[in-house]
DNA sequence: TTGACATATACCGATAACGGCATATGATTT
DNA sequence: AAATCATATGCCGTTATCGGTATATGTCAA
């Protein structure tokens, strides 16, 4: 067995970081592929159309032709899986919590020291 | 080139689902290894100490040696990484704007027809 | 219809993940 | 010291990724 596909999820989805940044360019509003090309310097075409077809995939993209091009828009509700599974973490997030944290893996290297 | 690392990121850590199935058991608190492997039914005990290992590396989990035991919990802070690229996508979240996204693809479909 | 533009797809080599099993390391008890 | 318990690590085969380059598909304009 191999890594999970990075089409069978959000969370596989969005771990490449191209992506992340296709999506983050897309923020703004539709988007051509040419114009991602453009705005993403240093990603070809054909990566950029592989990107978008497992965004697609996963229903984190959506698409509309327009004329002979492209205009691709984010589909930000797919992610809310990757939220809501984030949510359940809320709780422990404070700072407060992560210093005594800190403390306790201190406390313990030192007892490894003696 | 292959796919990133599971060890270069909290992204790519959490894609996979039996990484995430370890972290929300540990939100209850503290667990050794075992008590991993008996709550996370269907995953070997050398299966649970990889995973561990994946997810310490990236921080997202820390370590404490309690006898022959070593006790697990989660670092969420870790975690903030993933929660900040989101937030980016929260504008975009409302139902409305779902619902008019799934009419303008239909309004495409209909148009591809004829 | 021919040519230019826009995007998608196919093939390639390289890399590294994943699970399974066996085994090594490390700590405790008798 | 020996046996036991707890956890980590190593090796293996399978599989899917990723970028690159070339090319196919599709759409419009002249």
């Amino acid at each position: 067995m191999s890594r999970a596909a990075t089409t069978s999820d959000a969370f596989n989805a969005i771990a490449e970081s191209s992506r992340r940044d296709i999506l983050d360019a897309l923020i703004g509003g539709e988007l051509s592929v040419n114009e991602l090309v453009e705005q993403l310097q240093a990603m070809s075409q054909p990566q950029v159309s592989k990107h978008l077809g497992v965004l697609k995939t996963v229903d984190l993209v959506r698409c509309r032709t327009a004329g002979r091009r492209r205009l691709y828009r984010v589909n930000a509700p797919a992610l809310k899986p990757v939220n809501d599974w984030l949510a359940g973490f809320e709780s422990l997030w404070s700072e407060r919590l992560d210093r005594l944290d800190d403390y306790l893996t201190d406390l313990q290297q030192e007892e490894h020291k003696s």
